[in-house]
DNA sequence: CGCGTTTGACCTGCGC
DNA sequence: GCGCAGGTCAAACGCG
């Protein structure tokens, strides 16, 4: 992938829910980086672990962020109604076998989490096979909103940041909201004239 | 006090 | 069936 030339955001994309847009990532400084040469980073990488999803890893690999990533991105439309859904336990413990679009890409950071204009709470990191860092595992704090991510940094290359997205917003990014509110008003009140 | 993080336990899926 | 690895829960804790 080259990376160069502007690319049109995936409609799967987390940044890019079909209802909005959210403003460009506020990374810190460094962030935004050169393009990365995923066949550097491939390798170490367990992107059928991180995606988990049944779907081979060719199915839908390619660009996307503009430079600012390399990416994999794959929806495992969990065709087989699962009938393993007895969640006997608290809650639904265990999950279902996902059946929504999952989406990983790489950053080049010092921060393993980036600012995407959501907010993520925390519920678990774990210590994964043949990688020094755990892998953490977040939640959008939207009450109705059930999209995950999972963060994990290269080992071999610690200034890499693999992000995870499982699931689509089902809500506006607050940030953008925040931004947003004023402007509009101000746009409303001029339009009265 | 509310919200987010930490962390150990628990659960499931999968390979052997 | 067993063990391992990954994913989630939830109590405890910290912070503003």
């Amino acid at each position: 992938m080259e990376g160069q030339e502007p690319i049109p955001p995936s409609p799967l994309s987390p940044f890019n829910p079909p209802y909005l847009l959210t403003p460009t990532l506020s990374l810190p400084s460094s962030s935004l980086n050169p393009p990365l040469d995923p066949s550097q980073v491939l390798p170490e990488i367990d992107w059928v672990s991180l995606l988990s999803g049944h779907a081979g890893l060719g199915d839908n690999y390619g660009p996307m962020m503009g430079s600012a990533a390399s990416s994999v991105m794959l929806s495992d439309n969990g065709t087989e109604e699962d009938k393993r859904n007895n969640d006997k336990r608290k809650g639904s413990r265990m999950m279902k076998k996902a059946s929504r679009p999952r989406f990983a890409f790489q950053t080049r950071s010092a921060d393993d989490i980036l600012d995407d204009g959501y907010r993520w709470r925390k519920y678990g990191q774990k210590s994964v096979k043949n990688s020094v860092y755990p892998r953490s595992y977040y939640r959008c704090t939207h009450h109705t909103c059930i999209v995950k991510k999972q963060v994990q940094r290269l080992s071999n290359d610690t200034s890499i940041v693999v992000t995870t997205y499982e699931g689509i917003h089902n809500h506006p990014c607050e940030k953008l909201m925040e931004t947003l509110t004023p402007l509009l008003k101000q746009m409303q009140f001029l339009s009265r004239f």
